[in-house]
DNA sequence: CAAAAAATTTAGCCGCCGCTAAATTTATGA
DNA sequence: TCATAAATTTAGCGGCGGCTAAATTTTTTG
């Protein structure tokens, strides 16, 4: 039996990874709502970031200077954050992927609580699974008539009414 | 704006529905793993639950009492564990839950550590989420031939060797 | 330009879920 | 049966990512 089917715990497949896996769910999750705000503002600020994902300043400072130590933040105390070019790069990929599992949710019929779906399934995706997801993404995008079809039977009687 | 469409952190999320949601992803990963076991041999372990999760037994015995305190196993210190009624009903649907996200994932392509990607997923999909991948489940199921459309859209070239 | 306000950081606590080491209970076999 | 082995539990630690309270720095304003 090799590594790949023994079963584990969540923690402990977060032990196994955390070599390659660079950040955790919870730096994700900052970097990419930092990456967000860098597209709109073209910088960001503690206690902007605080109140957009709801939590105290302290946590947020406690978060940007773990990101700043691993080279993903330009910061320092009490100053503004901007991104690295490292940082750029991997909010780039964050956005992205929270972009696809959103799609496929909306794809899939999902509407209610869309955000919060696609913010917890985000940082459990593989690459590869994100890319297979996207696939189909782009599978439904060109071949509405089968997307229709699968709406149908997802939920015979309203035809055409969702969407 | 709502509560619906405002950002949290994974944390956030764990921490506003930690009213409704009975177990944590960790418990919810002892419990699926009980359940396989009890449908194998009846009856449970410490020593085989702490193998079977690549858990140290003092882990799996922590745990097993926090599953215990909430009325799903039935379980005396040094003793054989047991499932409740409750705790093969949330059981039974934490394999069917991990079953609909394998098959999804196995559908769109994933075949590279199936396991860790279905056992990653699987926590972070609500009821109504899950109801919807088994949708396109069934609907591949009886649509095999848009499967198949599928797969060449994906993977141009290798037509039929997969599956 | 000094005092007050606002923003940020630090320190220290908490629950989760791993771990190790040591204690305890149960099972085995000579 | 009784000593040893095996299984299980307890105690206590560590990192994560929240929190509060208090300290510090920066900004505003009279």
């Amino acid at each position: 039996m090799s590594r790949n089917d023994r079963f584990y715990t969540v923690r402990g497949y977060q032990l196994l990874n955390q070599e390659d896996k660079l950040l955790t769910s919870g730096m994700e999750d900052y970097l990419e709502m930092i990456y967000r705000n860098m597209e709109k503002e073209g910088y960001m600020r503690i206690n902007t970031l605080s109140n957009l994902l709801n939590v105290k300043p302290s946590s947020a400072t406690k978060m940007v200077q773990k990101l700043s130590a691993l080279g993903l933040l330009d910061y320092r105390k009490y100053g503004i954050i901007f991104l690295t070019e490292a940082g750029k790069k991997y909010g780039r990929f964050l956005l992205e992927r929270h972009n696809v599992i959103e799609k496929f949710l909306v794809n899939i019929g999902i509407t209610e609580n869309l955000l919060s779906e696609t913010e917890l399934i985000e940082h459990s995706i593989s690459k590869n699974t994100m890319a297979n997801i996207d696939m189909l993404n782009r599978f439904f995008e060109t071949h509405p008539a089968i997307l229709d079809e699968f709406r149908k039977f997802r939920e015979p009687g309203f035809e055409k009414t969702d969407e």
